[in-house]
DNA sequence: CTTGTGCAAACTGTTAACAGAGGACATCCG
DNA sequence: CGGATGTCCTCTGTTAACAGTTTGCACAAG
């Protein structure tokens, strides 16, 4: 995620064509491009990216796998569709995660940590100022990540950002109001008051109510949500058009 | 995992030839038959299961994606290995996910769900007592698996699967002894009387002190653990050869 | 006008073949 | 005798072609 398209060849002699179809499909599917229930058609796909079917078939198998598609067999993959309970048990597994790194990360963190996660809470608080949605979402996305990884392991932050990207199927562009902003970034600075004190119970605590705080305020705002059958669009080509915005100014984890 | 082999065809129209690969490696990689840091032979593998290479990569490109396996670019893949550190993180997590289901379970378990759970603690009262530790290992996974089942979601089950099979990777055949049995019985015993007492914060306790438990148990009497880079064993065939016995009389999660 | 049947096109599942990379072994030079 | 180098072989990555199934449409019968 840090950086790419470093060297020309380099790309090459690390990657293999199935995991870059892999992540460019990751990539349209949780920016919106390709929304939930779309047919994923092989040929189409594998024209649009110029390559074979073979590894789009290969990247499509891996993201059935991981969650993010559905795949019937002779009728082929489905972009998943989470319902709105789904997404709610989503948020609670998110719940205990979090609780969990932070309790942890209240035992042992240094001061380093410390000072890195007020430096994020005090720019949270200047995009919530500023209004900048945004950059808000863009550092709390940093945050979380943060604490998951300084508490949890990297086992953790991996089960966190998937679980965050099944989130996604679900919430599309939530829209974040100054006043939640407010609201969450004030569960942050809970949080980290926790941590500093090394108190572990106050930082689960914090940590549990902070994330609960965010599913409420995505439920308060929310349509209904699909169901989970395949349900498709079209028959025909639906996907590998897109090319809509994919501005992602949401409240992602509150 | 209930039904197998129903009817003749039904299975051709609802699994894909790579479904099937994709199933039958894990069994492999689980039961230990292809053991830790073996690079999975792509065209040993297809001819030993009578496929061709392409549904083989499909499953192999899904086990990668779910974590059983690790994929070198021009290299191939290698069946995982889990480095000490990294175990004892999958159990830290596996104590987050329980204590999060039996918190949940304990507001609005039903008698029923009570009478179930109960039963089982009583089976494998009687598993200890005949020091029957193959039954013993089937039960604490029923009794696990229907603890997240009514306390978490149905993601949460998969969840705390997936971390199980990972940590399959790691323990081979930590022998129960009767001793651990006992102890283990008697942590679940704890869990269910905090949920038939409607006690949230006791069932969490209890929940993860079991896990925690396993951990320690586990723990006491584990070797060393390999390390993570891909330290293939041959180049040549290793793979699908195999062939050795797969008891699992392991502690679970005891 | 509705319904059932048959055909045709498109797509998925699978297989086989081709090209490039990696590693091992033998050979050659210092 | 040790090390570098070249060659061969195996295996992965990729592509193209083939077979079976599903789906949509048209046509005909009631």
């Amino acid at each position: 995620m840090a950086e790419s398209s470093v060297s020309p060849l380099h790309i090459v002699r690390t990657q293999s064509l199935a995991s870059l179809v892999a992540d460019e499909l990751e990539r349209m599917i949780l920016s919106g491009e390709i929304p939930p229930g779309t047919r994923l058609n092989e040929q189409a796909l594998a024209a649009r990216l110029g390559v074979s079917r073979g590894p789009v078939r290969e990247a499509v198998r891996g993201l059935d796998r991981s969650g993010l598609v559905v795949t019937v067999v002779n009728q082929g993959s489905f972009v998943r569709q989470l319902s709105a309970e789904e997404a709610m048990d989503v948020y609670d597994l998110r719940v205990a995660l979090t609780g969990y790194a932070c309790e942890r990360l209240a035992g042992r963190a240094t001061p380093e940590q410390i000072a890195t996660l007020e430096a994020m809470v005090r720019g949270m608080e200047a995009a919530a100022e500023a209004d900048d949605a945004a950059r808000y979402y863009a550092l709390n996305l940093d945050f979380h990540s943060a604490l998951m990884s300084m508490g949890g392991s990297s086992r953790a932050v991996r089960l966190y950002d998937d679980l965050g990207k099944e989130l996604t199927l679900f919430r599309r562009r939530a829209l974040v109001v100054r006043e939640n902003m407010r609201e969450s970034n004030a569960e942050h600075a809970k949080i980290l008051r926790a941590l500093t004190d090394g108190d572990g119970a106050a930082a689960r605590v914090a940590g549990e109510a902070h994330i609960r705080g965010g599913k409420r305020r995505f439920a308060t705002s929310t349509p209904t949500g699909g169901t989970e059958p395949p349900g498709q669009k079209r028959p025909g080509e639906a996907a590998a058009r897109g090319e809509e915005d994919h501005v992602r100014d949401e409240d992602s984890a509150g």
